[in-house]
DNA sequence: ACAACACATGAGCTTGCATTCATATGAATG
DNA sequence: CATTCATATGAATGCAAGCTCATGTGTTGT
């Protein structure tokens, strides 16, 4: 890992601070098991309510952690790259052994 | 990675909210890179006050990100295991590459 | 025992985040 | 083209995060 600049490691936290959010983070999570899914199926696995779904789903494209596709009426959303599951799991893992 | 249970999904969700913060992620960064480190040693790399820092670590320690060992007057902090360095690399690489 | 140093803690303030409510946009369908 | 379905957006609100200031606690040295 070299040396990261200040622009490395605010754009680094505030991707951390993304997925900092039980909702968001169950989003992602949700996404990386099953794929792409549409907003209210989100909600439903996830419970939220669909205002604050989107909401929350706005932040999770601007870290450019997930991306939305139009279907028809439906938005269908998926993560963004492969990163994205890998951070998540390291994260859990380390929840796990503590 | 197996489903994970809300309460993982909880706890893995503010482990990420504790590093998605630039002053928190400097510590992280900073004690991966010098080892055990002191809390004004932090504070002039870091650039946070003594009392703002002494906050911040303390959600760090609550968080089980780094831990704390006396040394005379000083306190030292070291990361709390290799797992952080790990989440750490990969979000940076993730930003890298966007 | 007291003074100085290193750090922690608590109160108070300001600011930002997450939710809700109301409304707007965009697509399909009759 | 008007209505309905799916989602997005904006304003308002409640609450928690993060900072500063003042003070407390623990340690070393004299």
């Amino acid at each position: 890992m070299t040396m990261p600049t200040e622009a490395d490691i605010a754009a680094t936290a505030s991707l951390l601070d993304a997925l900092g959010h039980p909702g968001r983070l169950s989003v992602v999570l949700a996404l990386h098991t099953n794929g792409a899914l549409s907003v209210s199926a989100l909600c439903a696995l996830v419970g939220l309510e669909q205002s604050a779904m989107s909401h929350q789903l706005r932040v999770l494209r601007d870290a450019r952690l997930v991306q939305a596709q139009r279907q028809g009426k439906q938005m269908l959303y998926s993560l963004h790259d492969h990163h994205v599951a890998h951070i998540v799991a390291d994260a859990l893992s380390h929840i796990r052994e503590n």
